[in-house]
DNA sequence: TTGTAAGCGTTATCAC
DNA sequence: GTGATAACGCTTACAA
């Protein structure tokens, strides 16, 4: 059932139809009525195509993230998922898998696919020109990993405090050795790390550059193994007091536990275990986790929210793009508080 | 730049252009290489638009889930991705929230979107006659939850044979006594509780209604904490000897491990506890958590196959359908063996 | 081998 | 208030 079909039917002209069903001022009460009916009765359901290609606007926004797999990113998608889904617009998704081509493959293929806009949280590695390159022809809010000098609208949440916050939560644990792991190469890493130094530096703890366990994200579970073990084994025979552990990731503060629980390490009682994590399963961990619990949902929800503002009023100034910081926070469990 | 602007630059027509770029066999080599070139100089990109409009086919997939931010659903969506990617489809996805009117309007939102076809894991009540519906207006495919009387490819895992395996092993570890935890109307449910049931007959041993902890979707956690607590309190204290426990989702087995170790109750010692859970966290449980572990990357890869394959050969004979079956696996970790 | 013309289902402009 | 017409950018008979 195409619209023309419908017009035929109520004997009026297509246009009229078309402006009837959209209520325009142009047509009488009576008219738009006597259309709403007939449409509703043969069910009839535009064809968002051919809407699209005429008005240049599809309704869609894609979404570019590293790993869907990934809870803290999922959770993300979800929340853009809600905001998208509130303000009529679909949503396509995309994988970066923390690759710099995948990632450009992605953009390609949004910018193809007629897209109103995008919401990207850019891959590590990610290439600022080429996004900047994207953001001039469509609209582009950046979600998470936000530090990039691009002129856009940017959630995020303050990674630098939680950092600061869990570390100072590790040192009132009354540790004064305080590891750190992270994942090579991702923007909101360098954050975390600045937090954790701060921290430190206001407690009068030296920062070592040898407490920092770097991992690929590629290899990041067996590289995880050998160094914290390694690691591990030096200081635990070095110091004859208990250490802190913080895990800049989900992955690695989870996995963590696993590792030490496989070596025999007791927490919180030799390494007190805290770290940025999103996970519900916090209570079920061996011991349950210590977290710096950040609003993912709401994060995702506002990049959308933004997005949409952007679109809807494209011509803003430079100067008037928002960086937004939502604030992330600790909760304390058994693997710091024995 | 559009396919006539560059018809112009070539001085060629729109449609020898278009049958160029479509690798026509009526266009010369020397004029396809000629078009291409230029093509490529000047960045020309189709409207997918357009294309679509004009062909009838979107090369989009619409995809259905119940929750995104569950871990197991988000990788079904994963592999769902990837295989999509593979074959040059975009996804577009929904969450239906467990929620049958969420679930019909989602569908309604993909049928008006030209997608080329549904995959859909049904939530809890799913309305079988809507689906049958829609799977008459465009190709469906169904995912993990299926056990629809529906025409259709299915793709979905042995449940029955996952918790059979999973009781076996708890009946190994000496249990004679196992709670069942699952949640209300999900079709999975079913099927693991028969497998349930077939382990305890195979071993002699009798089923008993009040073993069975169902709580709803929504309350799924308070409910959990509530009956499981009680009936714990009531079995521990009545039998001298350690029981099992088979958690039917990921969510339910891992969340009784934090209800188990708030409750100070001893796991392996007192509760062995198994459950289905896809969580790559398992090792960071307390204890290590034995699980029933499903492809459902896999899933969600070979279901988007399957959908396309109906996407290209529409007329298929109905009792050409398959229902594709893949293996769950046993994996036993701490939380049975001690 | 290439070009012409119609059409996919809408919306927008303008005339009536 | 309503309708004719063109246009969005592409594909595809069919004609040349």
């Amino acid at each position: 059932m195409t619209l023309k079909e419908l017009a035929q039917k109520l004997g009026l002209s297509a246009s009229t139809v078309s402006k009837a069903l959209n209520d325009s001022y142009e047509i009488s009460n009576d008219t738009k009525q006597r259309v709403r009916d007939l449409a509703d009765m043969y069910k009839y359901k535009p064809n968002i195509l051919a809407k699209s290609l005429k008005t240049g606007r599809s309704n869609t926004i894609g979404v570019i993230i590293p790993y869907l797999s990934n809870p803290f990113q999922s959770q993300i998608l979800e929340g853009a998922h809600q905001a998208a889904y509130d303000s009529n617009y679909k949503l396509i998704f995309m994988q970066s898998r923390e690759n710099i081509e995948l990632e450009q493959d992605s953009l390609q293929a949004l910018c193809m696919q007629n897209i109103d806009g995008i919401i990207i949280s850019p891959c590590a590695n990610s290439c600022v020109k080429y996004l900047k390159q994207i953001s001039l022809q469509v609209p582009l809010v950046l979600v998470d990993r936000i530090d990039y000098d691009l002129d856009t609208h940017k959630i995020g949440v303050d990674n630098e405090k939680g950092a600061y916050l869990a570390t100072q939560h590790l040192i009132d644990m009354g540790r004064k050795d305080i590891l750190l792991l992270s994942v090579q190469n991702i923007g909101v890493t360098n954050k975390r790390i600045v937090g954790y130094k701060k921290a430190l530096l206001a407690n009068y703890l030296d920062f070592k550059e040898e407490y920092i366990i770097s991992v690929e994200y590629e290899q990041a579970k067996d590289n995880l193994i050998t160094n914290l073990t390694h690691l591990l084994a030096k200081k635990l025979n070095e110091f004859n007091h208990p250490i802190g552990l913080l895990g800049t990731t989900d992955t690695l503060t989870v996995g963590s536990l696993g590792i030490l629980s496989n070596l025999g390490v007791a927490v919180p009682e030799q390494v007190a275990v805290v770290g940025f994590a999103n996970t519900e399963a916090a209570d079920s961990m061996n011991p349950a986790l210590s977290t710096v619990v950040q609003p993912a949902k709401q994060m995702g929800y506002q990049a959308v929210e933004k997005l949409v503002e952007l679109i809807h009023h494209r011509k803003r100034l430079h100067a008037d793009f928002d960086t937004i910081v939502l604030e992330s926070t600790l909760v304390p469990r058994k693997s710091t508080v024995s």
